[in-house]
RNA sequence: GUGGGCGUAGCUUAGCGGCUUAAAGCGUUGCUCUGUGGCAGCAAAGAUCGCCGGUUCAAAUCCGGUCGCCCACCCCA
């Protein structure tokens, strides 16, 4: 009856094999460390939320929402998403749990999946990781350039170089609608001269013509007018210090002025971070953020000012993958135990455990009984020491401890090797 | 949703103006070396050539369809 199955992953969504572990964890390790010396808190949230939070807080004439939300029903009939982004869900949190109440500013991080229905391409998945930080509670600009600090910081630790930082702000419900205004009447004289895209834009998000690639539309562009000339006084003030806080940390940033942001709940200030890539194979930005002042009243929580961001875990492999950057292999096993014979091997297990009480990682190969082939493996695992112990010497009670480097070997008791191997390592 | 490229052993690929045991390298396992690795030689295992159908005496090879992957548009991390 059977047609044979083929089973693999979804579309878009990829397997994390154990060579690429490294990567992922090396990522995490500086992340944490980060987090750790700025003070930030991890927090973790559900893979699933309410629908409805993400129809609110991102909005509902973006992509993500309009095209891009993996969406199921519970028996009860609860619309419930696999999350598309990480920031509503954390506003959800904090208003969720009272965070108001903590000393402000509430400082949190994470590292997780995240999930978007749309079509694979170069660092581009449905299923992918992000790390984020979102300062919740804060209004001061400090935060702004911290935030944006930050993500630098952990970009430069992962050693990836040509990184451009592109700073906008995007005022406010005081002075946004007024921009979109001129921006639309400007437009409007040259709609002629648009893409078929941007035209649809004009009426359905306006702000996003300014990001359009077309030729024709960038020459538009650059001579549309800036958001940054008609920011209202403390939009104003507020960049104005963002800016002044990154050239006091010396932090190299270009204003993009038309540098706008796809998610509703963004106000003020905006960033991305992009890789200049050296081969022309840019694979978008790999961080993007922003203050989001509206996001917890949007959720029905208090107003509480906000600034955050999160960055694409994939992406930054693929650009640490480029360089041979070789990650030091500490928690690779030392020492490979041979041996040969039931009676060694029934040594040879107990043996294992006491290395594993002294905290010294061991191989083995049980299963295969002819010295040469475990050899070997100790060989391909590169090992320091290899033990070998066969039917002589647990007669003799003693066990031999060959170099792998030189080939020489030394007999020791078997009851000390424990203690000579932990001497041997720490040279 | 639209357009382009590609689908042959675990991996990388050759074969693709039709003729039958589908080839190679890497990797895996074993032997040469019956208690000693890194080299070498030899051997084995491993593929219904993505799937379905058509043309044909004969198809991995031609045609049609379908699925999947990759890339691009859109948008974004």
């Amino acid at each position: 009856m059977s047609k044979k199955l083929k089973f693999q992953t979804p579309t878009g969504m990829h397997d994390i094999l154990p060579e690429d572990q490294k990567y992922f964890e090396k990522i995490q390790d500086t992340v944490k460390d980060i987090a750790d010396f700025y003070h930030f808190q991890k927090i973790d949230t559900p893979i699933l939320e309410q629908a409805e939070l993400f129809l609110r807080s991102v909005g509902t004439s973006t992509d993500i929402v309009e095209k891009q939300m993996f969406m199921l029903r519970t028996k009860g009939g609860d619309a419930l998403v696999l999350r598309p982004e990480g920031t509503a869900p954390v506003a959800r949190a904090y208003i969720e749990h009272g965070m108001m109440n903590l000393p402000q500013p509430v400082k949190l991080w994470y590292s997780a999946p995240f999930f978007r229905y749309e079509h694979p391409q170069a660092g581009r998945f449905r299923q992918f990781w992000q790390f984020g930080f979102e300062v919740l509670g804060e209004i001061s600009s400090a935060l702004d350039a911290q935030i944006i600090q930050i993500f630098y910081n952990v970009l430069k630790e992962l050693k990836i170089k040509n990184l451009a930082v592109q700073v906008n702000s995007i005022g406010d419900s005081a002075c946004r609608p007024y921009y979109k205004k001129i921006l639309v009447s400007y437009f409007k004289t040259r709609g002629n001269s648009l893409c078929a895209d941007c035209r649809r834009r004009l009426k359905e998000n306006p702000l996003r013509i300014l990001d359009c690639k077309e030729e024709k539309c960038q020459r538009i562009v650059a001579g549309a007018p800036q958001i940054i000339d008609h920011l209202c006084e403390p939009c104003h003030r507020h960049f104005k210090e963002v800016l002044e806080f990154l050239d006091e940390m010396g932090l190299p940033y270009h204003l993009s002025p038309y540098l706008v942001r796809g998610l509703d709940y963004y106000t003020k200030t905006v960033f991305e971070i992009i890789e200049e890539s050296v081969d022309g194979k840019a694979i978008g930005s790999l961080a993007g953020g922003g203050r989001y002042d509206n996001l917890t009243k949007l959720l029905g929580g208090k107003e509480t000012p906000a600034v955050g961001g999160a960055a694409g875990i994939e992406r930054i492999i693929e650009i640490i993958k480029k360089e041979p950057l070789k990650f030091s292999r500490i928690n690779l096993p030392q020492i490979f135990i041979a041996q040969l014979g039931t009676s060694a091997k029934r040594k040879c297990l107990k043996l294992i455990e006491e290395f594993r009480e002294e905290g010294i990682q061991v191989l083995e190969s049980l299963g295969r009984d002819s010295l040469k082939a475990q050899l070997k493996i100790a060989d391909k695992e590169e090992v320091l020491y290899t033990l070998i112990l066969g039917q002589q010497e647990v007669l003799a009670g003693i066990i031999i401890i060959r170099d792998m480097k030189n080939g020489k070997q030394d007999t020791v008791k078997l009851e000390r090797v424990v203690a000579e191997i932990k001497k041997r390592l720490r040279k």
